[in-house]
RNA sequence: GGGCGAUUAGCUCAGUGGUAGAGCACUUCGUUGACAUCGAAGGGGUCACAAGUUCGAACCUUGUAUCGCCCACCA
């Protein structure tokens, strides 16, 4: 059956993938030898509702040729695939999704009803994009697909992927019993779109064009001090009497959270002033709180007006300094960053700051938490909002500092005159602002309960591990980067305040006896009960206690002890749920105890964290885990290296003590071909589908291979790939030929021919290199060189010349030597097929399966031959002197613009041996190839001969009559100025003494080889110069 | 502000002490029995700049310039 005359991707792809799902190719352990060791990678598990990018696609391509070419040499291979919940981004899709729909929102709905959308959504396009890894090739075990929220409560039961839910709750359980899990109320970057609280890796800085506020806090009581400025020399600049302290604040908006205003202690300008009280200029005048001055190391003296006010709920380094100082942090906004509306009114919560800042009272952090200091008129109103009217307002009141400026204006009659005018003094500069990488809104500080991991706890032996050397960084420069970012860890801030993520197992309820008691009392004593009042008391005055335990019913072996005997514990939704259960029994006498499990889910990070263990069936032994675990190669992005890495190496010593990875390889972003980023908005998208439709997925492979130099950048070109394209259908072609010449009518066989013709002996020697440069590339992950190797060998080597050079023997030869390069060239076809397998999967499985084969290429043998064992020294020479001889005959040629149909003599003059011999071996080739009639001896060349580059004699093209003498001339000077120039720093080498005494022998004994061999060149092409001379 | 990296042919990039490379683009020629998604032959580089180490530097050292990326609390 004859091959196509092209190779159709398209069908080829489906039909060939179809093949390998079917067989079971990609099982784990599928093709292994037996007492093969393992060889196991964990797919980056993508989002669930994502669709595959570019950056996948290059991804997951590195991690195919890995598997695939460990699979084909017998190793015990894994290539564990799954997907992510993506806590954040699947919330914000399905929440998008429900708005487009016009169905009820996620609030309207409630958890459980949205989860449930949620699940549905995830059974929706959870498939979506583990297709299109199919359609790249990727050879993961899809049996085992894996899922970050499989087992979860809610989960539908077809979901599968094992139970990773609970490996979750049960490392989230074993930390916080090891006290590496706590909760606290801690300043974190809140987002205020989605109502959460996110880790400091999920916000970006960046630099926007902002404003620097000058305002004035008067002096309580009205008292003044000198204000003294000076230069270095201690010259005063500047003298004057003030009653205020002047401020600057790109965040107007926070003053009214202001605990006080902090000097730097050596700031001698304020001392004065220091330990007085100030007031904050903003609010009902009569309610105005005022704050004391304090020192701290923290305000640059020299920035500003060297004074900072203290807003320790809504900035992190003013929480330091408040932490420092015991100042009361008071928390302005909601949620959604809009200013407080909740509490006591305005005037009763700034008489009880205004107590706190006199000293007279008394403050706890749930005390300072609950009051709400945003004046009456503020409340309710956005942040930005908030922030245009206090600028009004202290402008209006003129505490603004106040500049002079002078501006041109033109009068009716269009003349121009200055007017010099006093404005308030505000700064425009660029101001590093936080986005959330979600939501992309300005991240607000806020001060919340969160659970957080105690990093520093665990980070140690992640530290230790890439130190030793146990798991290996590549390339090199990221392991500073990983050490730099560990060595400097932040707690972890875990929980958020989603709906769609691992619930954190803890379990809270009211501190027992106390409480109870106060309400029974209440109850009983006072008929005219407050309801509401009574349940604040409860809520604010009575400590909650908490249980974390991996499920409700285990929580109870702690919770029941606790609370003793007579007591009823009953799970309920919510606080306010726990409240009135507890309430209404408590009014009836009797004791029980509500518990309610802690709303908040876990950062998917945490899950993803446990990728290594969760996916293969930790907390249970499974023999995979046995097996597989630690993996052997992580290949991703180095933009998770914090997010996913880092966190994978911690939490996998923290949890079983060992290492998820021997090796990490670490790639960049994938750019256009002009270095951008892609991005939607700038349009430069690069969808691998759309490449995969219009070239095949190999070319796609092939150009992400050919990419991946270690720490290179990442520019993908579509005329890369198109050039990779046409390698897929050069390969085909290549094919094709041999289909044509017979040799797929060659049975196949693993074993390598035996040959006699020079031919064949040196491409078995060429393949035996190029294997070698293959497997050294791959073991050091540089698929680039690879790829390069497979493509130069391929093109240049197998199809320009071994495919040419057999037509001669095809054609004319003995049977035998027909037989024995139809085996070698089939044999050798075979070999580039395996080779390129890894790399272009769906061609040579294609190619691969026009023949009887005992089995798909896909479990093909890797080869292990050596160069040493299959290069025939004698061939090689004798082949590369008849490449370069046809390659000096043509090149003489078309210079001298020779017909190129043409078949002509060729003259030699003291001919060596050994070029004698590779002329009797490979004359054929030499005819053929160069379209040479016939060779002839001579003692003299002939005038207007053109000489030959060539070893082993002095060769020539006798074309008098054809010649074109200048033409030839210049060919000759030209050679001759490069050689001269070769020569030059050659002998210049070699006549420096301390070249001879300082080189290593074979670097002075090829110079001198080379030396020989250039200067013979020269005196050949001097007498040729000479010659023409005498036709000229 | 700190850290990391890059600078090599017109373009995109390999090359990390011993004769400067590839693909694309370009020029000329070619309907040769695998292949025009091709073949043959070519042109094209002070390896950013400067100093140093070395017998020898694109490569090592130091500095400069330009461009990226990551991290960072200057109100």
């Amino acid at each position: 059956m004859a091959m196509e005359k092209n190779f159709n991707a398209k069908t080829a792809e489906a039909r060939l993938y179809e093949a390998w799902d079917a067989a079971g190719c990609f099982k784990a352990g599928a093709n292994a030898k037996p007492e093969a060791s393992t060889f196991c990678i964990m797919i980056p598990p993508p989002n669930v509702t994502g669709v595959l990018h570019i950056g996948h696609a290059f991804n997951n391509t590195l991690q195919d040729i890995m598997i695939r070419w460990k699979r084909m040499q017998g190793f015990d291979t894994l290539w564990q695939p799954g997907t992510d919940h993506a806590g954040i981004a699947t919330q914000m899709v399905v929440e998008r999704k429900l708005a487009e729909t016009q169905q009820p929102s996620r609030v309207e709905l409630g958890r459980e009803e949205f989860l449930k959308k949620v699940w549905d959504w995830k059974g929706e396009s959870g498939g979506t994009i583990i297709n299109q890894l199919k359609r790249l090739g990727a050879s993961c075990d899809w049996e085992r697909e894996a899922f970050t929220m499989s087992g979860a409560p809610g989960a539908p039961a077809d979901v599968a992927g094992g139970n990773f839910h609970d490996a979750v709750i049960k490392v989230f359980v074993e930390m916080y019993n090891k006290g590496l899990i706590y909760r606290g109320k801690r300043l974190v970057n809140w987002d205020p779109h989605f109502e959460t609280a996110i880790s400091d890796l999920e916000v970006e800085n960046i630099e926007v064009a902002g404003h620097m506020w000058h305002f004035k806090y008067p002096l309580a009581g009205g008292a003044t001090y000198t204000y003294i400025e000076k230069d270095e020399d201690g010259n005063v600049t500047l003298e004057e009497e003030r009653d205020y302290i002047s401020i600057a604040t790109t965040r107007p908006e926070t003053m009214l959270g202001d605990g006080a205003v902090a000097v730097h202690p050596s700031d001698e300008r304020y001392a004065p002033i220091v330990g007085q009280l100030c007031e904050i200029p903003v609010g009902p005048k009569e309610l105005r709180r005022l704050i004391p001055i304090i020192t701290d190391e923290y305000p640059d003296k020299d920035f500003g007006s060297g004074a900072v006010k203290i807003t320790g709920a809504h900035d992190f380094n003013d929480y330091q300094v408040a932490k420092r100082g015991g100042i009361p942090m008071y928390n302005l906004m909601d949620t959604k960053a809009a200013m407080r509306a909740d509490g006591k009114p305005y005037a009763e919560e700034a008489a009880i700051a205004q107590a706190i800042a006199n000293g007279e009272q008394e403050f706890d952090e749930a005390m300072i938490a609950a009051m709400n200091l945003v004046p009456d008129e503020y409340r309710g109103l956005d942040r930005f909002e908030a922030r245009k009217k206090v600028i009004a307002d202290i402008s209006a009141e003129g505490l603004a500092v106040m500049v002079e400026t002078t501006r041109k204006v033109k009068d009716l009659d269009g003349n121009e005159s200055e007017v010099t005018e006093t404005v308030p003094y505000v700064e425009a500069k660029p101001i590093m602002q936080p986005f959330g990488d979600r939501s992309k809104v300005v991240i607000e500080p806020l001060l919340t309960d969160q659970w957080f991991v105690e990093t520093s706890k665990i980070v140690e032996p992640a530290l230790e591990a890439v130190r030793s050397g146990k798991t290996k960084i590549m390339p090199e420069s990221d392991k500073k980067v990983y050490f730099h970012w560990l060595e400097n860890i932040e707690p972890w801030c875990i929980s958020r305040q989603l709906w769609w993520g691992h619930q954190v197992p803890v379990w809270y309820g009211f501190d027992s006896v106390g409480a109870w008691e106060h309400i029974y009392a209440a109850v009983q004593s006072d008929a005219q009960l407050d309801e509401d009042r009574l349940k604040t008391e409860v809520l604010s005055s009575f400590a909650t206690t908490s249980f974390c335990a991996s499920s409700f019913d285990t929580c109870l072996d702690a919770a029941e002890p606790h609370y003793g005997a007579g007591w009823t514990i009953v799970e309920t939704n919510s606080l306010e749920e726990a409240y009135t259960v507890f309430a209404q029994n408590a009014a009836l006498g009797k004791k029980v105890a509500p518990l309610y499990r802690d709303p908040d889910v876990l950062d998917t990070w945490f899950s993803s964290g446990l990728w290594p263990i969760g996916t293969l069936g930790w907390p249970d032994q499974t023999p995979e885990l046995e097996k597989y675990f630690p993996t052997s190669t992580l290949i991703t992005g180095q933009d998770i290296l914090f997010f996913w890495v880092a966190r994978m190496m911690m939490m996998q010593l923290a949890v079983v003590d060992e290492v998820p990875f021997d090796t990490v390889y670490l790639h960049g972003l994938v750019r256009d071909a002009k270095g951008k980023k892609m991005s939607k908005s700038t349009g430069n998208v690069v969808d691998p589908l759309e490449i995969i439709d219009e070239y095949g997925a190999d070319a796609l492979r092939f150009t992400n291979a050919s990419m991946a130099s270690l720490g290179g950048v990442l520019k993908l070109d579509t005329k890369r790939i198109e050039g990779y394209r046409n390698f897929v259908t050069k390969l085909w072609n290549a094919a094709t030929y041999g289909d044509f010449k017979g040799t797929f009518e060659v049975p196949h066989s693993d074993a390598i021919p035996d040959t006699a013709l020079p031919l064949n002996k040196w491409i078995k020697g060429e393949i035996a290199k190029t294997r070698e440069v293959v497997d050294e590339a791959l073991e050091a992950y540089r698929f680039n060189d690879a790829a390069n190797a497979l493509y130069a060998f391929t093109w240049n080597t197998f199809c320009s010349q071994y495919l040419e050079f057999t037509k001669p023997v095809l054609d004319d030869g003995t049977d035998a030597e027909k037989a024995e390069t139809k085996a070698t060239y089939a044999w050798a076809l075979d070999q580039i097929l395996i080779l390129l397998h890894p790399i272009m999967p769906f061609v040579t499985e294609e190619i691969w399966g026009q023949k009887e084969r005992p089995n798909m290429i896909v479990h093909a043998e890797w080869p292990s031959y050596a160069a040493a064992d299959l290069v025939d020294a004698q061939a090689d020479a004798d082949l590369s002197w008849t490449v370069a001889m046809i390659e000096a005959i043509r090149s003489a040629r078309a210079q001298m613009n020779v017909n190129a149909g043409a078949f002509i003599p060729l003259v030699v003059k003291g001919m060596e041996p050994a070029a004698k011999a590779a002329w009797e071996q490979n004359e054929a080739l030499i005819m053929r190839f160069a379209r040479v009639e016939s060779m002839t001896h001579v003692d003299e060349l002939p005038k207007g001969t053109v000489a030959l580059a060539v070893s082993g004699g002095t060769f020539g093209l006798p074309l008098e009559g054809v010649i074109d003498v200048a033409a030839e001339k210049a060919r000759l000077e030209k050679t001759l100025g490069k050689l001269a120039k070769e020569l030059g720093g050659l002998r210049g080498r070699l006549n420096n003494p301390k070249f001879a005494a300082s080189a290593p022998a074979e670097v002075l004994e090829e110079t001198r080889a080379n030396l020989a061999l250039r200067e013979a060149e020269e005196a050949k092409l001097n007498e040729a110069l000479a010659r023409l001379a005498e036709l000229g």
